[in-house]
DNA sequence: AAATTAATAAACAACGTGTTGATTGCTTAT
DNA sequence: ATAAGCAATCAACACGTTGTTTATTAATTT
């Protein structure tokens, strides 16, 4: 490696101003966070914080595709199909607990992305991301087994989509919460019944 | 009436600073928007938006209060058992169409609040409308139906409202679009599908 | 005719922005 | 070991926006 030390310390100076930005989100909402409060709490120069980042935006995009990124990772090699395996089988599939997990670990976060306060760019995001790999694939396998739906292809995806966002909210909301298993479970119950829709 | 025309005047400004504001969300996002650029576009001096509203984001409320009063009115009094009566015998109920209609009426400004540069805020605001007026009333007709819900019951909540506000969505989204009627088929479809759910 | 008040005009201090040029001090490469 | 490279600092900058204030104008209401 070329350069290790120098790259370590940038990458450290980059994450506390991404550690800070979520402190101060949660303090005082998105809007109210100026690059001078962020380089204050994190003891920077308030240059240092235009070396790494355009303004408060891309920092905060950039910790938006950190997070989204770690969704990917769970389900990037997911096979629908044994999802819909699991499922037949009343058993939640394992990626689909994980990524429950990952949801938990994250819900501070995630609570203020989502809230009032949110950003409804990153909501898009999510939904999409739920679109890929909770929805549309499995839809797939549901269209092999003369699957009919009651209304266009698109709404009903939006539908869904929406919906399954709908409950992770609600999640993220409760206190105190159902597992990450128990979640798993809930999408199950939901898969199965649409499967079973009626004519 | 003790006084009317200057009633009406301030009215007159007060409608052209909520207006200037929707066109310049347009153009440049709320972020972008700025009290100096609603009293240029509006011709008037800055002072006089302090005169009426506290910031822009006071005016951005008082905006979408108005849309929503918009909602309010068409289904406050309607009922949930007619809405079912309609949905069984496979008609729309008006009021429902009604909806629609006024969702096209106000779609522009509607697409603006709901996208990536939108307001989380509303979306919330719009989605427990939903809940009020499309789901829970309906909901408890189909408890008298001894209709058994696959997960508990806030969740399923979360779960249509939340599905209900994604089709919306995807609706002002689409080009060509279909009609409100059309629209309300579609919900009376979900519904009645939802209605069937397997046990 | 007098009082009321929406709107104007101009100025204000305060704050945040993004950029710049010079400097410090650690790290890397020769 | 020394020199170059680069992250980070510091201070200053012009600029734009904010919310408030004070005095003034012009139209309305009483």
């Amino acid at each position: 490696m070329a350069e290790t030390l120098r790259e370590m310390k940038v990458a450290q100076t980059k994450q506390l101003l991404k550690d800070v930005l979520i402190e101060l989100i949660e303090e005082k909402g998105f809007d109210g966070v100026t690059v001078r409060d962020l380089t204050l709490r994190a003891k920077l120069n308030r240059g240092t914080f235009y070396l790494h980042y355009l303004d408060k935006y891309d920092l905060m995009e950039k910790v938006q595709d950190e997070l989204l990124q770690g969704f990917q990772e769970i389900m990037k090699d997911t096979n629908p199909v044994e999802v819909m395996k699991y499922y037949t089988e009343g058993m939640p599939h394992p990626n689909v607990t994980k990524l429950f997990e990952y949801l938990k670990e994250k819900k501070h976060f995630l609570k203020l992305l989502l809230s009032e306060k949110g950003d409804p760019a990153f909501s898009k995001k999510l939904k999409a991301f739920l679109k890929n790999h909770l929805v549309e694939k499995i839809m797939k396998v549901f269209q092999n087994e003369q699957f009919n739906m009651v209304i266009p292809e698109e709404y009903f995806l939006a539908f869904l989509s929406s919906a399954f966002l709908g409950v992770i909210e609600q999640w993220l909301e409760s206190d105190p919460s159902p597992s990450p298993e128990e979640m798993a479970m809930t999408h199950l119950r939901l898969v199965r019944a649409i499967r079973n829709m009626p004519v």
